[in-house]
DNA sequence: AAGTGGTCTAGACCACGCT
DNA sequence: GCGTGGTCTAGACCACTTC
């Protein structure tokens, strides 16, 4: 297996996860790690570099690296997951309903929302999500058919994402995502069950492949009752 | 000057978002970096990955270092960013009034809700920040006397992030955010304008110095129309 | 095959915390 | 002064893209 330092992240990830390595402890020193695992201090550091960044250890120059205690950031979904993975780590009931399916031409009017070119020939996708029994979420999501042929609606009702990765092969990268309050407009109001509800939160994402193309442009409405967004944060 | 790969990383930033490197082109290669800069490629690839991790290059194995469309991403203030930094960065005309500040203990109902021990001195702050002329944020804070001491209001009408950092010699380095929609409270509807709002964007932080001890929790509450948050997310 | 980024090494020196 | 992490180097080999 390749990538050494990867396996000393999860090695030491893991140990921390399960509580064998201690939070508010600090970790051996590179030097140390570096005979344990019988590799390079530069190998060491990447690992830790790792973990410095997914939040497990803080390092402190001249005394050591100090394990945080990783149960407060229980679930930082500030990156990018899919509904179908978000809905199963928090344990939801979930099902998705897939109300517009078609092939769509990027007009005048699209193209200065999306990043999409004139005239590219994309999918318009409408999905609502019921969790616990209500209608709480509705995405709109525009898909390049250039960069993700054979979409269909069995696809789109199961994961759009995993058709991506394991079916195309293709590597989903980054994203580019915005928060917003707003309105609920009438599609909202027919499609949600918004009873009572004066406002709806918006997620605006574009979503990029691993060679920089812009595949997907969503914009995600959620009741706002039932959205939350985990982040950890370090200062630049 | 310390930090050859910093001066690098904002060498090469400066010149892409001047557009002297152009969106979409690709870098120099690292080889080629390293004899321009006169440094040794691990040095030049530490830059990059700075770069890469801003979202100012996407690297492709076997390819190059393409050059993103940095305007997009245009504020992406996931970060630690404090309400001075903030409100300049945005052109704001803003103020700060310091409604509330006192010494407090913590006592059981505080202890709860925040992570500080229990009979630990706090201050207490309310401020509500006025933007454009109306008044739309309530921040309450909480911060710990003995990691943050000789805190004043003046102070808290300035910046307490400035104060921490360079009065007190401290860094501040990361903090976990939670961001939710609530209802109004009656110190809400009292502080900010709020006429015909149903909901307050919530932002509750823990906030965190470089060795790992929580000296402040937050909750800071946004008007919806007001509320814009803007993240660029990588795929872990 | 040539050129690119990705991984890994062994060693050097520096900056910082602790005692 | 000693041990820690932070920076930097020069070189090796691998994996991938492109021609």
């Amino acid at each position: 297996m390749n990538n050494k330092f990867i396996r000393i992240y999860e090695d030491i990830a893991d140990r921390i996860r399960t509580g064998e390595i201690e939070a508010g402890t600090l970790l051996q020193s590179e030097l140390d790690l570096s005979e344990s695992y019988q590799t390079s201090r530069e190998t060491i550091r990447k690992a830790l570099k790792m973990l410095y960044e997914e939040g497990y250890i803080q390092k402190i120059q001249g005394k050591g690296s100090i394990v945080l205690d990783i149960r407060k950031i229980d679930f930082p979904i500030s990156g990018l997951v899919s509904f179908k993975e978000l809905a199963k780590k928090m344990g939801h009931r979930a099902q998705t309903y897939v109300k517009v399916f078609k092939e769509q031409q990027v007009d005048q009017a699209l193209h200065k929302k999306i990043n999409f070119g004139l005239n590219e020939q994309v999918w318009e996708i409408r999905r609502v999500r019921k969790v616990d029994g209500e209608y709480v979420i509705l995405d709109k999501d525009y898909i390049s058919q250039r960069l993700v042929p054979g979409l269909s609606k069995e696809i789109c009702n199961d994961s759009i994402y995993e058709y991506i990765e394991q079916e195309l092969g293709l590597s989903i990268s980054f994203a580019k995502k915005e928060i917003l309050v707003e309105e609920p407009t009438a599609e909202d109001r027919e499609l949600l069950d918004l009873e009572g509800f004066h406002n709806v939160v918006v997620v605006r994402s574009q979503v990029y492949l691993e060679d920089a193309s812009q595949f997907q442009y969503t914009e995600s409405r959620h009741r706002p009752d039932k959205f939350r967004f985990v982040d950890f944060a370090r200062r630049r």
